[in-house]
RNA sequence: GUGGCUGUAGCUCAGCUGGCAGAGCCCCUGGUUGUGGUCCAGGUGGUCGUGGGUUCGAAUCCCAUCAGCCACCCCA
């Protein structure tokens, strides 16, 4: 069919079977969200564009290329979040939050925008899972949200998947390990491939991110981040490690894990899809200590994840939708009406049984065959018909259609009729 | 930004080396003046993605274009 208006490209519908399963899994886990202690953020989906320049960072590629962005008639430059990080920090102090006592834990499940070319798992507007744990420096925090992380994953039955970490420093040693990398590269400059040359300067960790097998090679040769990291950030990971082991959760150590975005500190992480080869991040976090002073408030230490809803569902085996089969929508009684009249006698009697259990009237018009067949259809177990005989005499056809017994009840003994059928 | 694949009915698809646009499912009507899950009969529904070219003739061949999907880059 010729549409006069179609989706935007890099976006979705989600409707039918597909809604319920949504539906579905942010019932867990939301369960799982509070059983961990966190209580639900929600921010505007758009925001001043220099939040996410200073948090996420230029030389990174959601800021470089992937942002929704565009200018106010007042010519202010507002952004389509990519990530919701900094909104959450941003919201943090916008709401006065940074003298509560102890640990601000916030969780989300909200629409994101990156202006990415489109593939399997991967959507413009997709949507994320995550938390933000704000106010405490403690390793010990790492592995609770990393567990929670897995926790979410365990609520929708999703297996097979394998968490990676790995600690990039802080501060204080963090900038020299990158000074030496940027010099190491610069004498190895012509082995790299053209394409990765630019982050050499622009931001050198990044070239851990490449899946090019000269630029792994000559990575492989420079010493891990793991290894040049200060004590006091050598002490935290070894916490981290010790505790996820205490906690029973499995997991590799990767000196390459960087992450994409600029703002982390110490503790990165992933978690994958073991068997899938492409798209097979699922999830990604990590601690920041740093931002929440950096977008201009007091040194607060926090950590967070995200999970790609979108990604999680593939990974569960998502099959399409079948738009004629999901059609219909499990019902209780079911209303035929033969005529005009008989419809609003018929949207009368099914408002006396609404309260108590569920009524779908038809006011298509079509054929009582037609009607029955779309009763049975929705897995009705009582079929209500209605024509002139019944108006009549102010009743209704009661048809139980387990069995094909059908009897005339008065409008009047209706609800204690039908309550008797389900009932029963 | 760079590649590859695919566009035919609401859905899934067939349509060979050009020769009357099809099937299954769904939907509607009837068989049963007003009754379902199975049958049977009939029916609705298509600018063959779009534009151009070749040809007596194009869904089919050629070119362009758009859209979708997939992959690269990178990420969720």
């Amino acid at each position: 069919m010729n549409l006069k208006y179609r989706r935007l490209k890099g976006t979705r519908d989600i409707l039918l079977e597909e809604a319920e399963r949504w539906a579905w899994c942010e019932e867990r886990w939301a369960d799982v969200l509070a059983r961990y202690g966190y209580g639900e953020i929600r921010t505007p989906v758009i925001e001043p564009t220099d939040l996410f320049f200073r948090s996420v960072g230029e030389g990174t590629d959601i800021v470089d290329k992937e942002m929704y962005t565009f200018q106010t008639k007042g010519g202010e430059s507002l952004t389509l979040r990519p990530e919701m990080t900094a909104s959450v920090v941003r919201a943090y102090l916008e709401n006065g939050l940074t003298r509560q006592p102890g640990t601000l834990k916030f969780y989300y499940m909200a629409p994101m925008f990156r202006h990415d070319r489109p593939q399997a798992g991967r959507y413009r507007q997709f949507h994320q899972v995550g938390v933000e744990a704000i106010g405490s420096p403690s390793p010990v925090l790492d592995a609770e949200v990393i567990q929670t992380a897995m926790a979410l994953f365990d609520a929708v039955d999703a297996r097979g998947l394998g968490l990676l970490v790995n600690s990039i420093g802080c501060p204080s040693c963090k900038p020299a390990y990158v000074a030496d990398l940027k010099i190491f590269l610069k004498g190895r400059e012509e082995e790299i491939p053209e394409a990765f040359r630019g982050r050499i300067d622009a931001n050198p960790l990044r070239l851990f991110d490449a899946k090019d097998d000269a630029v792994q090679a000559l990575l492989r040769e420079f010493r891990p981040i793991t290894d040049s990291v200060c004590p006091a950030c050598r002490e935290h990971h070894a916490v981290l490690l010790q505790t996820l082991t205490d906690l029973k959760v499995p997991f590799e150590e990767d000196p390459t894990l960087v992450r994409g975005l600029d703002y982390y500190s110490r503790t990165t992480f992933e978690i994958t899809a073991l068997a899938e080869r492409k798209q097979s991040s699922l999830a990604g976090g990590g601690r920041y200590d740093g931002l929440v002073e950096q977008c201009g408030g007091p040194p607060t230490p926090a950590v967070g994840f995200s999970i790609g809803i979108e990604r999680t569902l593939l990974h569960l085996g998502d099959e399409p939708v079948d738009p004629q089969r999901s059609r219909q929508s499990v019902v209780d009684v079911y209303v035929a009406c033969l005529g005009d009249e008989a419809q609003r006698f018929g949207l009368v009697a099914a408002d006396l049984l609404r309260g108590f259990c569920r009524v779908e009237i038809d006011t298509s018009g079509r054929s009582a065959k037609a009607q029955a067949k779309s009763a049975n259809q929705r897995l009705a177990r009582i079929l209500l018909t209605v024509g002139e005989a019944e108006i009549a005499a102010d009743s209704l056809q009661l048809k139980i259609l387990e069995t094909g017994d059908q009897r005339p009840v008065a409008r009047l003994d209706l609800l204690a009729a039908v309550k008797e059928v389900l009932e029963g």
